[in-house]
DNA sequence: GTCTACATATAGAGAGCCTACATGTAGGCT
DNA sequence: AGCCTACATGTAGGCTCTCTATATGTAGAC
């Protein structure tokens, strides 16, 4: 997969493992695994800034816990992430409707 | 339609109007937008720059005319672009499936 | 003389995804 | 003790591509 492909679609992919539930920055990166079944290896130097950027923005809200020794921060949607997600679905169908309808190969004079 | 999201599709939309016959820069432009139904509006300084890397890479051969006294850069596809081309329809079906996958809301406990 | 359409090109800004590195815990193996 | 892997978070810097803004020039309409 194309890094650059990814571009402007971070969010949306992020916002949507975490419509179900809850989830630390680490089982993100696993879910986007799972969901992609295996085509999506995001980069933790990826995720993480992205993760507080979207914080930042209001879309995600988090809480530090420990589990087992170990610390996580466990990001889950806002209402303004939830409407953001919506905005990315419906953002997503345009696109990719649009590059669809271009990309569509070329009947040719026959056609 | 924000631009970031054309990030590495760009080679693969002009490739794709360049098939059916060779264009010039603005012609380009046009196309994309017909193609489209007025979705992209794809500045010069984007197409441009883009079209001279994918000559560069092998992918398209230009050749300067004269019409109507303006001059025109035609590109037209090569082996290798046509080749490219299949391969970036490949990639963006498989990209789609991934991020539809991913994007696809999520039934709930009930579902 | 001015405006718009046609036509190409470059410089610099901006943003975000990636690589690489830094830090630390828990648990298994030798 | 020492090493390795999995778990877990984070930052710095690089890279590349798209965009904005600007420059240049012809043709034709008004």
């Amino acid at each position: 997969m194309n890094p650059d492909a990814l571009r402007g679609h971070m969010d949306a992919l992020l916002l949507s493992v975490l419509e179900r539930e809850p989830l630390h920055g680490y089982a993100i990166i696993e879910a986007l695994q799972e969901r992609s079944e295996g085509a999506l290896s995001v980069p933790t130097g990826t995720v993480y800034p992205a993760l507080r950027r979207l914080e930042r923005t209001g879309c995600l809200a988090s809480e530090w816990a420990t589990v087992g020794g170990r610390r996580r921060r466990t990001y889950r949607l806002t209402d303004a992430g939830r409407k953001q997600l919506a905005a990315e679905r419906s953002a997503w169908r345009e696109f990719a409707g649009v590059i669809g309808s271009v990309l569509r190969p070329d009947p040719g004079p026959a056609g």
